[in-house]
DNA sequence: AATCCGTCCAACCGCGTGGAT
DNA sequence: CATCCACGCGGTTGGACGGAT
């Protein structure tokens, strides 16, 4: 980008007094030294701009601060007006209406603040994302979970009743902070415990798991924005489609059942007719939400989607990990031409040639087919390994307290709660990575 | 009383998008 | 078509504040 204003801006106030407060505090102005002012806006300043912005309309903002004497930048000052200036502001704390609104709308949505603003008269994105980042802070710390299972469940009911996007589960969720490693759950607050613990806090319908939960939503999670939005950015369009889809990791129609209690089906939005099924966008959003997984499962999906999988994770994007993992199977290597470079697959293709490599060197490698078998299908090595990796390797999820009995099939255990890289998981990547780099002599 | 620590929130920053030229 | 520019979004930062130690 050339030298915009924002640019200039930032040269300047670089260059500029470091301190927003020297002086001009006084009355907020430098105007004429032609550095911008940064920092806490005064009651001076907010006069001008409310002047300026009732004389002459909002936009053009850099005009304003050309004009109106501020000597702050246009950006500065629309986000002044937005925020804190504009006359149809609410202030004041949120009310319960808007705080349950927000947990919905988040739900819907994701961390699209600004949307979310427009669906909460009054309240700006900056005010939302602040209550939520906190909010889930403090729930993260509580090893609570971000949603209440009611309001989990009602983007369920409305999929379910209207293709109407916006009722969609969000599937750009792998930004979606409740998506994001959370160490601090632990994965007994799957169980019933959680749900007595969170009583209070959302009285409604805590046992009510529902009899049907998806798995697409898990997997799809941060790939798609569902929502009419021309700012398609960041998960929202990095993720084209995944080919997870097309080859479901959970067998369609599988019954679990969690510590005894009701059993439930994980159904899969994946057919034969839409091998995107599960991270395509329109695909997974008439799909519900698997509101449990989401909000207690740390799990490799967890993971994978919300960090590994985040536009900002310093990870080698797949072309690179392709000159690692060059030894799949081939019959298990279908082309995977929708696999993202960010793809969460990455660390299943780890763990997937790691496994593969410690099992070929045990003359092991037949286990891996009769298990990719026993799914029937062909899958992608980099897409499902992890499910093959976890189910071998990983130490029984009740040590977890988490317990998932599994009524019909084999599946996945990763997707059904895998205690997200705890320590044996970290060692696991950690011998994958070994495995990877040592024994391939890398 | 001093210090530490966590929370809240205003503001900043980097970046993407779309319109204008 | 390329470039410039304005705008907006989401993430992050840092200061103020209050409670705990």
């Amino acid at each position: 980008m050339s030298m915009t204003s924002e640019s200039e801006e930032r040269m300047i106030s670089k260059n500029g007094s470091d301190s927003p407060f020297d002086e001009a505090n006084s009355g907020g102005n430098e105007g004429g030294n032609g550095q911008l002012k940064k920092g806490p806006w005064t009651a001076a300043e907010d006069a001008i701009l409310v002047e300026y912005v009732t004389k002459h309309g909002e936009g053009n903002w850099n005009s304003v601060m050309k004009h109106s004497g501020l000597s702050r930048c246009g950006k500065s000052c629309r986000l002044r007006w937005s925020n804190h200036l504009r006359p149809d502001l609410k202030k004041g704390a949120f009310t319960q209406e808007e705080e349950r609104r927000i947990i919905e709308l988040h739900a819907k949505m994701g961390n699209k603040w600004a949307r979310m603003a427009t669906e909460l008269p009054g309240r700006t994105d900056n005010e939302i994302k602040n209550y939520w980042n906190t909010r889930i802070k403090r729930k993260q710390r509580a090893g609570l979970p971000i949603y209440p299972p009611d309001i989990c469940l009602q983007p369920s009911k409305q999929n379910q009743q209207t293709d109407d996007h916006m009722n969609t589960f969000p599937t750009g969720n792998a930004h979606n902070p409740d998506f994001m490693p959370i160490n601090n759950i632990n994965i007994p607050s799957f169980n019933t415990k959680i749900f007595e613990l969170n009583q209070p806090l959302y009285p409604q319908t805590l046992l009510n798991i529902p009899p049907t939960i998806p798995t697409c939503n898990l997997l799809s999670q941060g790939l798609h924005s569902s929502y009419p939005s021309k700012r398609l950015r960041g998960p929202d369009s990095i993720f084209p489609s995944l080919s997870i889809g097309g080859n479901n990791a959970i067998p369609t129609g599988s019954q679990y059942q969690i510590d005894g209690g009701q059993p439930f089906m994980l159904s899969s939005a994946y057919d034969a007719q839409s091998s995107h099924a599960v991270l395509n966008g329109n695909q997974s959003s008439s799909s519900e939400p698997s509101w449990a997984m989401k909000m207690e499962l740390p799990s490799l999906q967890t993971q994978m989607v919300g960090s590994w999988g985040s536009p900002s994770s310093p990870l080698p994007s797949l072309e690179s990990f392709d000159i690692l993992v060059h030894t799949p199977p081939t019959e298990h290597t279908q082309p995977c031409n929708n696999l993202s470079p960010r793809n969460s697959g990455l660390l299943e293709a780890v763990l997937y040639e790691s496994n593969t490599i410690k099992n070929s060197t045990n003359n092991n490698s037949f286990c891996h087919e009769a298990k990719w078998e026993a799914y029937g299908e062909q899958r992608s090595p980099l897409v499902h390994s992890s499910s093959t990796v976890f189910s071998e390797d990983t130490p029984s999820l009740d040590e977890a307290g988490f317990k998932v009995q599994e009524a019909t099939s084999s599946r996945p255990d990763f997707l059904l709660g895998s205690n997200g890289f705890g320590t044996k998981d970290h060692s696991l990547l950690h011998d994958a990575i070994g495995t990877l780099f040592g024994e391939q002599g890398l």
